[in-house]
DNA sequence: AGCGAATATGTTATCGCTAACAAATTCGAT
DNA sequence: ATCGAATTTGTTAGCGATAACATATTCGCT
């Protein structure tokens, strides 16, 4: 099976040479087999073939292609991937590159920006075909290196602000702003926030944006907020929601608002348990619409955030970048999120 | 900033002589003031250094690797990535790594072994320091690449089997035999299992075998069953909870052993929903030990699958053996799962 | 000042593969 | 047979870095 037919464990790893020889033809030739490029008889075909899997023959990539100066990766690089959102971006980059040559490679970030800049740097110097990469907002040094890497580059998840070449998202600005507008349309006054304590989640804060503008020109404004770091999300919603509840007993709440959909499924069980009306007493609302939202009681209203979309059209602009090197680039595509109301926000109010 | 202080976009990549014709000093100079390998003066360094900089100069890895026939990858190879437990035995992985040179890269096979082969050929094609594979179970060519790579090999998850080299993980049948014996102890007797509908998740196999084991021996077995496959597993949970307990109405089952934690977190909302009593009437218990289950209502008896704990050894295994290439290997690291009891498995009847 | 030991820098030869071009072989049509 | 075109195979020269060795330079000490 390896190594000339079961003999001693392999000393030296095998290299274009030794197919070469066990097949009596020249390592260009062997080459061009194991590619499939090129004119190459039926028979020597066959012979190369045998031989490199008679010896277990596995070919360089990195001679190759530092050869060839071509390298079918792409560099995604994300803040978290323990989070529902990243992973389902990644099944949608995925997919699309599985009809590809191109091989998604990982970096992750937790929300650092200096880490971005140094997982930025470890990828490009394995010098990629293409760089996916969250957000907008990303150090100098970040933007300078993406700026002269001279490969295609698509910036995902939001499109509110300037892309260096291409960008896949929704605007987060918007999301707040359409949420705030169907809270305020059922009729909520006292609206409560509950996010994260992460001053680097641009995103996040964008949708809060957003969110209280809207509200602002309703002349409304967040009657309380709460915030977290750490910990069982789904926990932490129920824990910061019986604090925010019982803060504001005498002049109760009538809404609340979570920026993801894990602590709003606390926040929600939490309801639940304490026999508290939803939606009528209180209404509750998350962010991303991810699918574990099925399994609840109650459906938990929310906002989908098209992950699986932004990957797939994320990786499309790299493969059809790669394709097509000349083509322009700088192309912006912003998906439109829209609200699944679910069972904890009720509907606008019938116009007459 | 880059290319040439505000130039022209950039053509041609830039190379180690680009740097070395900016400073002055010859290339090997630049690679050595890049990597901190050797005497350098500081005078030269600032000046490399500043130039560097000034270029925007990124090293190509690649061809860094092909000199020095070092490749700082471990190729990580998972089924999954979406179902809680490979992302944290990545966090695991990564805390270990942070701390060296080494960088992982990971390969997702969606449990086929067709998919595992494929990867695991495009990942050793990169030649890198080391794998890390999940389970024990590959298909033939799989095995006999890694046998032959000639490479650190970390098999994990499992250790109910022959490892190819090193193997860090819990044994599943054990962890199901644990598990039977709880329930046994805590005096349930119609016992009814759910879990997934797949013939390639050998872990869960594994413990569904140890489970019936110790049933056995008590006189018992498994009174009925329910699979799924695919969809949200919180929802599934609560639907195949519904299912099995309506089927078994004349004769009550009064245990439900889930395969995963998501579907029994689904099956205990069932029940909660539905008045059942948990765990009088009837006990629950999951598998895997997830964070998420800290936010329920009641917690699911589950049992820790040690997940960090593994990603740390396999990585630290990893980690050393490329600090000592001729240390032994071979490895093996068989953690213990414990239970947790929750509030859905009453504990064992004390003894006299 | 003068000499050997450090310390700093430069040269040369790969690493394993592929692009580009060159040579050899096959083949059909005359 | 014979020639040119088409097909198949081989040769040569890097890709961009680093190992290993060679050559300056600097320095302390007698």
């Amino acid at each position: 099976m390896s190594q000339g037919s079961g003999n001693m464990p392999p000393k030296r790893p095998l290299t274009l040479r030794d197919v070469s020889e066990a097949s009596g033809v020249s390592e260009m030739t062997v080459s061009r087999v194991l590619r499939n490029r090129g004119d190459v008889s039926e028979t020597t075909r066959a012979k190369v073939l045998e031989a490199a899997r008679e010896l277990g023959y596995v070919p360089n990539k990195i001679a190759g292609a530092l050869a060839s100066s071509r390298v079918n990766l792409v560099a995604v690089i994300i803040p978290s991937m323990s989070n529902m959102v990243f992973p389902e971006v990644m099944t949608g980059i995925n997919e699309v590159l599985e009809g590809t040559e191109l091989q998604p490679v990982v970096g992750i970030t937790n929300y650092k920006p200096e880490r971005e800049e140094a997982v930025l740097y470890q990828m490009l110097s394995w010098r990629p075909s293409g760089v996916i990469i969250a957000g907008l907002e990303h150090t100098e040094a970040a933007k300078a290196m993406l700026g002269a890497a001279g490969i295609p580059i698509v910036e995902i998840m939001d499109t509110d602000g300037e892309p260096i070449d291409s960008a896949v998202g929704i605007s987060h600005r918007r999301a707040g702003r359409k949420m705030a507008q169907a809270i305020i349309d059922a009729g909520y006054k006292r609206i409560g926030f509950l996010g994260t304590k992460m001053p680097l989640d641009h995103r996040a804060r964008k949708r809060f944006e957003g969110f209280t503008q809207v509200l602002a020109k309703a002349k409304l404004e967040i009657a309380d907020s709460e915030f977290y770091s750490g910990g069982s999300a789904l926990k932490k919603g129920r824990e910061m929601t019986e604090a925010i509840l019982k803060r504001n007993e005498e002049n109760p709440l009538d809404f609340l608002y979570y920026s993801n959909d894990m602590i709003g499924a606390g926040g929600l069980m939490y309801c639940l348990d304490n026999g508290i009306d939803v939606p009528g007493q209180i209404g509750l609302a998350g962010f991303n619409g991810i699918e574990f939202l099925d399994g609840l009681p109650r459906k938990l209203a929310t906002m989908d955030a098209c992950r699986l979309e932004i990957g797939r059209a994320a990786a499309q602009i790299i493969a059809k970048r790669v394709e097509t090197p000349d083509a322009p680039g700088g192309e912006v595509i912003t998906l439109e999120p829209s609200i699944a109301y679910g069972e904890t926000l009720k509907r606008k109010k019938k116009l007459i």
